[in-house]
DNA sequence: CACACCCGTTGACCCAAGTCAACCAACATT
DNA sequence: AATGTTGGTTGACTTGGGTCAACGGGTGTG
């Protein structure tokens, strides 16, 4: 069993004005006029300590929240405690989006790392984005963005096979790290191997043995969670031309 | 191939004021008030034919839609043709909300009968939600919903056997036909093995000898597309106790 | 800084679902 | 009513990934 959520928060001002992340996060594209009237909205920052939940599945819906540093996983149960990732999410990326349409998270949320995110009330969000002209546009595309990167799961979790779906996976991450200033094709891995394989539904021992078959295949070279991608158009071919296939 | 596109955009106002799908559809929730101003909103309706695309991945983005009747599939496609259906949808329920993100669809919309929807042009629901206090909630209620459902749908492909996935897609079937009006037990499919299998991850053989295995145990009378749930209650147990595992 | 314990790797074996094929029932077309 | 076509079922066989087990290397905690 893991620790119960212990909260800090920190009465520091975020000011989404003077962060580095706003190109990646919810600011997107709006002026600076409407950045700093933004301002108001970011109430405080919070800790949250690595494997600490942010959130839990049945917690009333108050915030979502924006990765100011570290980074998460989200996950749902099944009463018999089957666990199905759901999502990784890294710095500028939106949580707790699930918890809008009952009022209640229908996920958990922990901390990868020890992590911070900026909390957004929601009702000030809905008020605010009422006022200011590119907040909701951005807001809608925040949402719409996610419901389009879980079709691309169900995509990877329906119809691809065990090396497809980790090939994907080390794409998207490279990608998102470029996205972020770091290398394309060398980063370290926040997740075990049994979470990766709960995110793309296979066992952490058939993660195991994918990543060592890249590694003969000099498509990458891993040691633990350090990975370099030596081969991204290699990795990419192998996704495309589903080569068992006849 | 299927025959590109045959749009059929008659006139006819939809007033949501006077629709009976409210409690399922975007006004749920809303003042006579608002509910009247609503019908500025809702501009024309549109007609699709069976296996004819509402919208196809691509597609410039301007408008959501509302089914009035009938319903549709969505699907993405990969380069080498592989498909992953990612929802059926119903009267009542909202296509299109993939688009938001990049101004295009992300996948494809095809009725699966003769259908209508009522066209929302999404300029218009950004200004309207400014204005309508229990819009801008709703429509984000709406969203939430489907980013929840879309983990529904992973933890289904990701930590499901077959037969599970088979009686979870059945009794999310009867869910949605009860709030329809209609009987939980008995309904009519309007997609094929191929299409549920292609939703659940599975081939279409699996899904019909999961079929013929459920009759079998009693548990539901298929024939064809017409499925009879003789208990609910035994389906439910499929999901929650997986049998086979230690 | 030592000692668990967790995490990752690898091997041997097994089984659920996929593949291939044959056949039949509906349904649409003429 | 005849015929072609699509959709569904079932059987025999194969296989990709799961299961079980053993082991070794890291690393975080006391």
């Amino acid at each position: 069993m893991r620790a119960s959520v212990p909260i800090t928060v920190d009465g520091l001002k975020s000011a989404c004005s003077q962060c580095n992340l706003v190109e990646l996060c919810l600011p997107f594209g709006m002026s600076d006029r409407e950045l700093s009237r933004l301002d108001e909205l970011v109430g405080a920052r919070r800790k949250v300590k690595r494997q600490h939940n942010l959130y839990r599945a049945g917690d009333s819906f108050e915030a979502i929240y924006a990765i100011r540093a570290g980074s998460f996983k989200t996950d749902v149960l099944l009463e018999d405690g089957r666990e199905q990732v759901t999502g990784f999410q890294m710095t500028g990326e939106i949580l707790g989006l699930d918890g809008i349409s009952t009022e209640a998270h229908s996920c958990n949320a922990v901390a990868l790392e020890d992590s911070e995110v900026c909390v957004i009330a929601y009702d000030k969000l809905e008020q605010m984005s009422h006022e200011i002209e590119g907040l909701q546009l951005q807001f809608h595309k925040v949402m719409s963005r996610e419901i389009v990167r879980d079709h691309g799961v169900m995509m990877l979790l329906g119809s691809m096979r065990a090396e497809e779906r980790l090939a994907a996976f080390l794409l998207n991450m490279s990608q998102r790290f470029t996205a972020r200033g770091f290398s394309p094709s060398e980063f370290n891995l926040r997740m075990t191997r049994e979470e990766i394989g709960s995110y793309l539904g296979l066992k952490l021992e058939t993660v195991s043995r994918a990543f060592s078959r890249f590694q003969e295949d000099g498509l990458i070279a891993v040691q633990q969670k350090h990975v370099h991608l030596l081969d991204l158009a290699g990795l990419k071919r192998l996704i495309q031309h589903q080569h068992g296939a006849r």
